[in-house]
DNA sequence: TCAAAAGTGTTCTCCCTACACCCATGG
DNA sequence: CCATGGGTGTAGGGAGAACACTTTTGA
């Protein structure tokens, strides 16, 4: 039962893959968070994430856990960082391999699993377990670098969206506030997205026009170099 | 010999540090890489680095092999990638941690070591053992993105140094040439570099003016948030 | 009729860009 | 004296920032 029939020469770290999963409610960034139902840190809230197969690399092992764990299929993941402090995880040498994804936050409800799943706005977050605060950080610095060379609000937006939707998730990222006007002609002025001829009624006060992203648009700009500025 | 003392309940990958050392000579950006003396890919040149010890973080790992390797020390290095494909290394399942490193190019010189070390200039770089040239590609992509918010002139620049070698640096790294007299202003503008009294004669023809970098100005300037417009 | 949300245009300023001339030196 | 490299200023255009009024609708 405790048999361990794997050896080699020189002592091997255990690898696994751990991935923050962000969404956006129309208002605030939210991440994904499922509950441990095994010590240690049992009870705690943690990220999706698990020990990589000998045959899968950390991107697939990182989108096999996603699909365990919360049922996700096909996400848009990236890596950003390793963390490996030889004490980080109390049961033995483990080195984990952090990505970040990116969500429509309807793709997923919480608590579809096994495992107990919730979205958390990212000033609720409880204390994790593990490292995983500073995944967290790390995560969101990279998020928000990230941001201004890829329109990230493809993936975190549903298809049809308000500009007050884009602006708040510009916002929520970057924790900064913009004039309503200038970020409307800042957003226009790239081309990338299309005015649909539908309007919404996000409030009941009156009605918002919806857009979408044009994705052809968007690859034509960014072959030819571009930054998105803020 | 082959004895295998490290035994597992489940496999465990290898775990190595690999590091990409970019140095700039005035005119090319450069990177160290280190001759193999023993097979796989025995004779190839390769990125210094090596397996990951167990009561060591990955810096720490990646640190200890490059002053193992090449006698650098204390070198500001940043991790930029893990790669993890199954095959990379034809001996075992070995997962790598690549870290790139910025020095000045004369704190190091080529092959002072065991080992035959020498600086390529990034045409004339061979190919590499193992997954290093995609390595490499990684690397200069993620130097290209950081030098938007970094100076990296810091770590890759003589303490003194005329505003053309600086212009050259930008030039090579993100492979664009730019108007000298405009370049001087924007650089000016930032306030971070000092005029030095000193002049130098980096050709016969002129003396031309040294500056040097105010790291106080720097962190002062970072701390409010600014981005370099390239 | 009032409050709340959304749509829209103008002005000003600043920074980026393009561009040309002078000076010092060595051959 | 000429070729090479370095130092410097200006004029024009474009994009970001600041800013206010109108419309719709539900309460």
């Amino acid at each position: 039962m405790d048999e361990k029939k794997f050896c080699y020469k020189y002592p091997h770290p255990a690898v696994t893959t751990d991935c923050v999963i962000f969404g956006f409610d129309g208002t605030r960034l939210q991440v994904l968070l499922v509950q441990r139902g095994i010590e240690p840190y049992k009870g705690r809230w943690a990220f999706p994430g698990g020990f990589l197969k000998m045959d899968e690399s950390c991107e697939q092992g990182a989108l096999r856990e996603l699909q365990e764990e919360t049922g996700l299929t096909g996400a848009y993941i990236e890596q950003f960082h390793a963390f490996s402090d030889p004490n980080r995880d109390p049961r033995e040498r483990v080195i984990t391999i952090a990505y970040y994804a990116l969500v429509k936050i309807q793709q997923v409800q919480g608590g579809d699993d096994a495992d107990r799943a919730d979205w958390f706005a990212l000033d609720e977050v409880p204390p994790l377990a593990f490292d995983h605060d500073m995944i967290l950080r790390e995560a969101l610095k990279r998020l928000r670098e990230r941001i201004h060379f890829e329109p990230v609000g493809f993936e975190l937006l549903p298809e049809k969206f308000t500009m007050k939707q884009l602006q708040n998730l510009y916002e929520a990222i970057l924790d900064v506030r913009f004039d309503r006007r200038n970020f409307t002609k800042k957003m226009l002025h790239f081309n990338i997205l299309t005015q649909l001829d539908e309007t919404t009624r996000p409030t009941p006060k009156r009605e918002a026009f919806l857009y979408s992203f044009n994705q052809e648009s968007y690859n034509e700009l960014k072959q030819k170099g571009f930054r998105l500025e803020f």
